[in-house]
RNA sequence: GGGCGAGUAGCUCAAUUGGAUAGAGCACCGGCCUUCUAAGCCGGGGGUUACAGGUUCGAUCCCUGUCUCGCCUACCA
């Protein structure tokens, strides 16, 4: 499991656990809980008391039809050999003891035991809907179980870094899929209780910033008022073709075919001056160094308007410039030559070099405890920042691989310090991450740069005498419990040394409450590649995708893609909605397109590349955003008919089921006026009622696994049932009152469910569609 | 060579982490707007879960091997 936090009971499996079970007269989602953790501890004391068995964990499962129950009990079928009978012979027995331990009055209706050894439990239906119809079960959303209040008590913050982008082109479908991921992952945190902060980290100092200079200052030679002109014109974002991103995109795409032409002695003059320009750069105080601020700074405001369209924020912009000038490095390599991290290579290809024994190597032994403990972690990935790929760079060096030698040196060594004692990336990024967890010893100082309006972004700043720089009084950031990095899987190496690193270094408690929260690429279907101009070699033409890459200026641009999905979701708008105001219709058209986009990268699951394509991404139908605001829409369209509010449909029914006290405890005395009791058998509506007391678990389950995913699927799939339920019932002409008075409440809920849901994921329900 | 990930319906993806008949969307075929919005609903065809073994009461999931694909494996960042 990538998350180490906060440990919470996840999903159906449920640990022994002290302590008496949850008030099971809880509302809500609370409720659905204790009856699952009443019913498992149930089945473990009968189990020690019948058979001195002792199971470390009791399986909870759903039924596969709803109209066999709400859970499913499996553990026949484990306890057939150890008891020597069929299980279904157990589950029979089980299911009698379980019916004499939990009664009606817990909640518990029946258990039977079915198929080949299964148990069904069926819960009083009424009894979960009407904790589910409570007010205030709200709150339940952001208090979660025990565990995590007293966590956010005692103030222990969650860092969050995703975005990353490289200051130095527009962001393209790939920097989307970060920025989503990465703010779905904070919003369903906070929904978790936890306090979170969320970082954007900036490579302003980078070999990708020092190409765009190159091609500025010596490619088009430029001079700094001219590059300043450039930024004025085109730092609007509705400069469109001559924004300041824009063409730096087309810039950076010409400079790495330039180093690429010439023969020999000009491409090696063209390389030096790429690294002469680099290391201006990072040396600062110079001109080359004071373009390059300029640039990159005006690049990045124009990535965070990008994102601020789909409504993500940060609150702290750590520069890679900073970490260079206020000497992060200086104290981190100090404190790992003295835990013996670092060592200094004297013989090999390495010699030296300050080298770092790889991650996953076999001869230490902190890889293989990592392996044991923390091995799924590694799997599942951590976190990524933008990474040229191999094929991007124009002066790709084959590695020397020569037979490997048991006497020789560790050739495979992660190099930290280079030779000529400049520090490599892996090494910035072990002292940036030693800040992350306060362990550094150092701080930035900072400096408001971005204003949102509910909060402000702050960068890092030097800490200077001048009254411009360093700001006295401004937020705590890093010192976190625990982070999560957003990058894509192909930085699981280097993420996997900065963990190794800090394990190295003996900060077990960090290592362990690292997630490299990773996720596969962004890529482009053939066919969408040549829709956007480019011509694809023949093997490229069968390939499944095509990579996309900031070197060759090949990918959709991601405020391009917002226009592409707005004007689409404009026109519909327009026929639909031809009564509405401009104004009206282009706020509608955005929120549709903002939940298409977000919905589209949040349904696949972390593991599989998209290969990304306009027909699949400007879809509004099945399984996309627009589907499930639709059906928001329609559910709050109920409302506006029928003159009454959601929470008054909820206070109706419960209202009418006060007047029938004993429908709780005695179910089959149903009553035909008694709106509650009509979902014993209303299997059509049930779904919907169990599928809000499951949210709580869902959002659980997405945290642990660090699967946003799993809440795309979660809402969609509650969008199918309401709208199969919308079609069935006509709501406001039920005659029946009791049967209307529950239409109506399962509508509320429903409706408060998908915008419940939809908000976690970063969508709104708009007016109308 | 080593590490990681992937291989499931024509296509794109799921599968409660080992459970009941492997599910959705798209595409295709056929139905449903005089009723709360058809961005919707219902029905249909579609599967040897890459292959071969193994563990198990039970395997898409775990183990071993094989095949295919991708990424990573730099004194780049």
């Amino acid at each position: 499991m990538p998350l180490k936090l906060p440990r919470q009971p996840t999903r159906t499996r449920h640990p022994p656990r002290p302590g008496k079970p949850e008030n099971p007269q809880s509302r809500g989602p609370t409720l659905y809980r204790a009856l699952q953790q009443q019913l498992t501890e149930t089945v473990r004391a009968i189990l020690d008391a019948s058979w001195h068995i002792q199971l470390t964990e009791i399986v909870l499962e759903q039924p596969p039809d709803l109209a066999l129950g709400e859970f499913a009990l499996p553990v026949a079928f484990e306890l057939a050999r150890r008891l020597r009978k069929a299980p279904r012979q157990i589950a029979a027995e089980l299911a009698e003891k379980l019916a004499a331990a939990l009664t009606p009055a817990d909640g518990f209706l029946a258990f039977e035991a079915a198929g080949a050894g299964y148990i069904n439990v069926r819960l009083d239906r009424a009894r979960l809907a009407a904790a589910l119809a409570a007010p205030v079960a709200e709150s339940d959303a952001t208090r979660p179980d025990s565990q995590s209040r007293s966590q956010s008590r005692t103030q222990s913050r969650i860092l969050v870094e995703h975005t990353s982008i490289n200051p130095n082109k527009a962001a393209h479908v790939g920097h989307l899929r970060n920025a989503i991921l990465g703010d779905t992952l904070v919003r369903i945190l906070r929904a978790a209780g936890h306090l979170v902060d969320v970082q954007n980290y900036i490579d302003n100092t980078g070999v990708q910033v020092a190409d765009v200079i190159v091609g500025f200052l010596h490619l088009e030679g430029k001079t700094r008022a001219e590059i300043d002109a450039l930024i004025a014109a085109g730092s609007s974002p509705s400069a469109r073709e001559d924004r300041f991103d824009y063409l730096c995109w087309n810039l950076y795409a010409r400079v790495s075919h330039w180093y690429t032409e010439g023969d020999a002695d000009e491409q090696a003059r063209r390389k030096s001056l790429r690294y002469q320009t680099l290391h201006a750069i990072e040396q600062g105080g110079n001109e080359t160094a004071l373009v390059a601020d300029r640039v990159s700074t005006a690049i990045l405001r124009l990535h965070l308007v990008t994102m601020q369209r789909l409504g993500i924020t940060y609150d702290f912009l750590p520069r890679e410039s900073e970490i260079l000038h206020l000497h992060f490095w200086d104290r981190a390599f100090e404190l790992l030559k003295a835990s013996g991290v670092l060592y200094h290579e004297t013989s090999g290809k390495n010699s030296g070099c300050w080298v770092m024994t790889r991650a996953g190597t076999s001869s230490t032994e902190a890889s293989s405890a990592e392996d044991s403990s923390a091995g799924n972690a590694a799997a599942d990935g951590e976190p990524a920042r933008e990474q040229p790929s191999a094929s991007d760079l124009p002066d790709t060096a084959a590695p020397d691989r020569s037979a490997p030698d048991p006497s020789a040196p560790d050739e495979d060594a992660k190099v930290i310090v280079r030779s000529n004692g400049t520090v490599t990336y892996v090494g910035k990024d072990i002292a940036y991450h030693l800040w992350k967890f306060g362990l550094l010893g150092v701080d930035f100082a900072y400096r408001r740069f971005f204003d949102y309006p509910d909060h402000t972004c702050w960068i890092s700043s030097m800490d200077g005498e001048s009254n411009t720089e360093g700001e006295a009084s401004h937020p705590r950031f890093g010192g976190a419990a625990a982070i999560y990095n957003v990058i894509d899987s192909r930085q699981s190496d280097p993420q996997a040394n900065v963990i190794q690193a800090l394990r190295g270094m003996g900060h077990t408690e960090a290592a362990d409450h690292y997630t490299h929260f990773s996720y596969e690429m962004v890529a482009l279907t053939p066919r969408c590649a040549q829709e956007l101009g480019y011509t694809l070699a023949e093997e490229d033409r069968s390939r499944p995708w095509i990579e996309v890459s900031g070197r060759k200026g090949f990918g959709v641009k991601a405020d391009d893609l917002l226009d592409k999905l707005t004007a689409a979701t404009r026109a519909e708008v327009d026929a639909r909605q031809p009564d509405r105001s401009e104004s009206e219709r282009q706020r509608i058209a955005t929120q549709i397109a903002i939940g298409a986009l977000r919905y589209f990268m949040l349904k696949f699951t972390r593991g599989s590349v998209i290969a990304f394509d306009f027909r699949d991404a400007l879809s509004f139908e099945g399984e996309t955003g627009p589907y499930v605001q639709y059906t928001a829409v329609r559910a709050r369209n109920i409302f506006r008919k029928a003159g009454i509010t959601p929470e008054a449909a909820l206070e109706a029914m419960l209202s009418n089921a006060a007047t029938h006290p004993d429908a709780a405890a005695q179910p089959d005395a149903v009553t035909p006026d008694n709106a509650l009791a009509l979902l014993a058998e209303a299997n059509d509506i049930w779904p919907i009622w169990l599928r809000a007391a499951r949210r709580h678990q869902t959002l659980t389950s997405a945290i642990s696994t660090a699967e946003p995913a799993t809440l795309a699927r979660h809402v969609f799939q509650l969008a199918q049932e309401f709208n199969n339920f919308y079609h069935k019932h006509h709501i406001l002409t039920e005659e029946d009152p009791a049967r209307k008075t529950l239409l109506l409440a399962t509508a509320a809920i429903a409706l408060r469910e998908l915008t419940q849901l939809l908000d976690w994921l970063g969508v709104e329900v708009p007016e109308a569609m």
